[in-house]
DNA sequence: ATTATCTATAGATCTATAGATAATGC
DNA sequence: ATTATCTATAGATCTATAGATAATGC
């Protein structure tokens, strides 16, 4: 029985794009049927590769799912870092949506996967949300409390602000079959979204 | 073996009553883990009668999932069937926003049962959304347009409106594990929220 | 007589491993 | 020599049914 390369000292260059390949397929698979509808022979379909394979490169479903969570992590606290205490705060706030609108338009399958866990009551990101994401979300809301103090924004609840960049973003990559359902092929979709969304803030924030 | 109670004529009390347990248990078990992460061993329990006795009262797993989607699908439409023609268009939204906000506290469960099933690309609930909710939303849009022409709302795509209500209210519910990590244990989250939103809608659609 | 419930288990599905074989890098 | 892959299958989990027994309503 061969080890799995999970201890080894360098991953090869085989090793690095299996690994890939199959995160990718799992993204897929895991962000479409969630964590307990998806299975390890839906994501060796997908990613081409057998399943004990697949097992050789990861420890287990588990494995995978946790390393797509923690990538996901990252690339989901970035847009909101951006967020610049030196610029014009209307604007700052505005380019966040659009940013947020950007993510959803390229990584729809993310936002599912990340919606997955987070409806199922997060299981396996909660100490993440703790660690990762509540003091990022904590210094940004401070500082949209000192752009209301200072005037440059309308009075307003930062934490709820947020809560409803996040909801209205991500609802058209987490509720695309309804929305594609009520659009009714309809292109541009989120073009629309963006020019709604964009006056929808503007007028919340501007003082 | 005895038949199914599916064909009887009258269902007696005890059928009645044992049904809605199993519902009422499903519902439980299907929003938490979803329709795969379900099992009838978990509804077994909540509900407190024996596996093989649930599958006395309904064919299967599947079909109790269909009849709680069912039952659903009514009481989703209704808060968007009351906005009314005849009202003030200012008023009548806003309104339907903090109906829909009063869903999310009294029906959470509710909630995240939809979402699971529409973030999974609605394979049960499709053709419901097609015949039930588009010949609505599209009815409710048109009403909002001609608001909109008569100049007592300022310009908007009631279709994006539509989406933004929907995901800023259904959040709270949906994303209800992250929203207690950033709101640490505060009390009155959906109340805040509901000022949020009224302050927010109002803005965007005072003519 | 009919309705409701239980124990036991068949049968399907799914994760994971054993163990052998093939491919690759010194 | 080490890394990567395959076939076969063990073992766990889950849905559903068989078949017997208990409770209920005429």
């Amino acid at each position: 029985m061969a080890s799995s390369p999970q201890s080894a000292r360098k991953p090869s260059r085989i090793q690095l794009r299996n690994r890939k390949r199959i995160l990718e397929a799992a993204l897929e698979v895991f962000s479409s049927h969630g964590y307990r509808g998806a299975t390890l022979d839906q994501i060796a379909d997908e990613s081409g590769l057998s399943k004990p394979n697949i097992l050789y490169y990861f420890e287990g479903k588990e494995d995978i799912h946790v390393h797509l969570l923690n990538q996901l992590m990252e690339s989901w606290l970035e847009p909101l870092e951006q967020l610049d205490p030196a610029g014009d705060p209307l604007q700052e706030i505005l380019e966040y949506v659009q940013r947020k609108l950007e993510m959803t338009r390229e990584f729809p399958r993310e936002s599912r996967l990340f919606a997955n866990e987070i409806l199922q009551g997060a299981p396996r990101m909660g100490p993440h949300l703790q660690a990762g994401l509540k003091p990022l979300f904590d210094e940004k809301c401070a500082l949209i409390e000192r752009w209301v103090q200072a005037g440059a924004l309308a009075a307003t609840d930062p934490r709820h602000l947020i809560f409803s960049i996040w909801a209205t973003t991500q609802h058209y990559a987490d509720f695309d079959a309804q929305v594609r359902v009520l659009m009714a092929g309809e292109k541009g979709v989120l073009d629309g979204a963006g020019t709604h969304l964009e006056t929808m803030f503007r007028k919340l924030l501007t003082p």
